[in-house]
DNA sequence: TTGTACGCGTTATCAG
DNA sequence: CTGATAACGCGTACAA
């Protein structure tokens, strides 16, 4: 049937164009405002603003008949106006790298959610990385006089700028503060960096980070649990998340006395994983078990796999890490440690939103395994 | 001598921030404004206003002055004050479906960065299809004033709603106009639903969209131009984009003589998309070239083959349409026709801005095609 | 229970 | 070339 259901336009009233009854023709220029609502009631502007907001010195009555007219003349505060006099917004800003990831986007989907159910609006800025962008960003918030911040995977100093502004910020996935705080919670590891907190000038940050140690250890115990003794991990690059998921994957190995086990060290582009996946590939003997830095490595890994004539998960079990969109689309589907990113996004609105202890707070979320085809138990 | 005045009024320190804090521009309680700018210079808040949006009114000495101490004192001006005086806004109001989506991640970035090069900060709104999100999104929109409204594949009644409030707006890969022009604009086959434009009450309205014909057709022409004889096509749900990129594909087989050939049908679902394709390839002899209705359908497509045997692309070709990030991390890599999801954003913007003609405009951008690894010549 | 009056920070108009 | 001044739409002391 190719014609397919074709809905009409449904017939709709046009405020302002009918003749409302009693009322003075209103918008006919502009838009419909206080003062003409009031106009059609023979009350006072005030009256109309106190009722709105649901002002219990303003009589039953004139409440709901203001609500009705308001209603009926599709009255719209303006928001300019209202900021202006009370100083206040109802804006988030949310600063990301880029809202075409995958990843972001649903980190993305949860900010605007839980805004949306406490009544903000967020204000999304994708400044791609570049300072001069965060910089504009910035000025653009600040322009609207938005005092809370969110940002995602901030790369420059944005955070720095922003609490020198007064405002109140939540990361998501930041810095080197959470960084320490995640080995400090882990707590094992004689060689881990010393845990510093960085709190020493970070008065109203909020930090909700995954715990990547955590999904590094989950990943790898869950090989280990499979039955699996020979491992390998492929790196990511040189940053934070990276490193603490290696941390994570020596640790469930060596609480089993499996460590050590190999590391595979790759430069960023995919290309370069997939070589090294296949280079170690060449003179291992399956079947191993591999934890990949993230799904795309993990894919890089699958596809190195391939290529080498080697099964999975029959000679080679692979786990990857994020479980974006991809891991569900693979062949075989990839076995892989969730991130609640719609959660970290929706607390990280909560953490802005939260009126209370100024003192640095760092909330991380646990990943969550879930299990495809990619991995299983050593032939 | 009254330059000189300036010069030496310039010297000061605002006074009001001063009083707070140190030579630190941070602002405690209250913002730095326009009196506060206009007072350090001894001069008047309306020769700041002008003198800041460089009216050639003004002397360039003043000028420069006013710009020196704005910047030197950290003044942003109020977008609300600015707003509720001149009641232009420089917002655009973005609907979206969700942004967790990589394709509508990859509009949105587009819709961003070209606004911000016009000085336009887009206001996102993710109103996940459905109709009362969608109904509180233009209220916030409206609120703020909004005139400009983006529509990436609208569901509901956004667009009828919109124009009845008189804002402008652009659709993206929208209604069922479009799909009426896009089939006119192929104009020929016979059978070709009647292309009855429905511009009867959409004054404003501006469409960007995807050449869907043309996809089906370029994707086909590929396999054609490959060698191949024997065809098949994966069919999406019963939406325009859908019906176009079939109608594509037999138009394009058509021409080469080489019509009819099957159409394989399937409910949304991916298993379900899967499992039509295992079917079909049961009862068939490769080598076959298929085109699917999108990536994730291609893929479908490549894990039945593996499933059932066939080996891609020696036994089977498959041609995606979309170019999502997942298809370059197929194994093998999927050649699909990339949709320029990026310009179609910027577009939108230029779009919405433009004034000009208000006569419903339709815009039609080509697909490119990727050729990949899963697409090869019959054996 | 409701009205009056003022000001939030800007820009536009009218003088000078 | 620049300065007063009014007004945008709303919230809120202060009155009534």
């Amino acid at each position: 049937m190719v014609s397919g259901a074709r809905v009409l336009a449904s017939a709709r009233v046009v405020p302002g164009v009918t003749a409302t009854s009693g009322a003075r023709g209103a918008l006919v220029s502009g838009r419909v405002t206080m003062k003409d609502v009031a106009a059609a009631l023979g009350v006072s502007t005030a009256t109309v603003s106190r009722a709105l907001k649901g002002d219990p010195a303003i009589s039953i009555a004139t409440r709901r008949a203001v609500a009705e007219v308001a209603q009926r003349v599709q009255y719209r505060p303006s928001a300019a106006a209202r900021r202006l006099r009370t100083k206040s917004t109802s804006l988030i800003g949310v600063v990301v790298q880029s809202v075409g990831d995958g990843y972001i986007g649903e980190v993305v989907l949860g900010i605007q959610s839980r805004a949306r159910d406490l009544g903000y609006q967020p204000l999304f800025f994708a400044a791609e990385g570049r300072a001069d962008l965060e910089s504009q960003a910035l000025d653009v918030f600040l322009s609207e006089q938005v005092t809370e911040l969110i940002a995602v995977s901030p790369t420059g100093h944005v955070l720095a700028q922003a609490v020198a502004e007064g405002m109140r910020v939540a990361v998501i996935n930041g810095d080197e503060a959470v960084a320490a705080s995640l080995i400090a919670r882990v707590a094992s590891g004689a060689d881990a960096p010393s845990p510093r907190l960085g709190s020493r000038r970070a008065p109203m940050i909020k930090h909700i980070a995954f715990d990547d140690v955590g999904a590094g250890r989950l990943a790898t115990s869950h090989l280990i649990e499979l039955g699996h003794r020979s491992f390998a991990h492929l790196r990511g690059p040189q940053v934070r998340s990276s490193l603490l998921r290696l941390l994570g994957y020596r640790q469930a190995l060596t609480e089993a006395g499996l460590w050590p086990q190999p590391v595979l060290a790759a430069a960023p582009l995919m290309a370069n994983r997939e070589a090294a996946v296949a280079e170690f590939l060449r003179e291992a003997t399956p079947p191993v078990a591999m934890v990949a830095y993230d799904d795309l490595s993990a894919v890089a890994a699958l596809h190195a796999a391939h290529r080498a004539g080697w099964r999975v998960p029959a000679d080679l079990s692979v786990v990857g890490i994020d479980d974006i969109q991809l891991a569900a689309y693979t062949n075989p589907g990839l076995t892989t440690v969730a991130q609640p990113k719609q959660r970290l996004g929706a607390l990280a609105v909560d953490a802005v939103l939260d009126r209370g202890d100024d003192v640095p707070k760092v909330t991380v979320l646990d990943g969550e395994l879930v299990v495809r085809e990619s991995t299983a138990a050593p032939s």
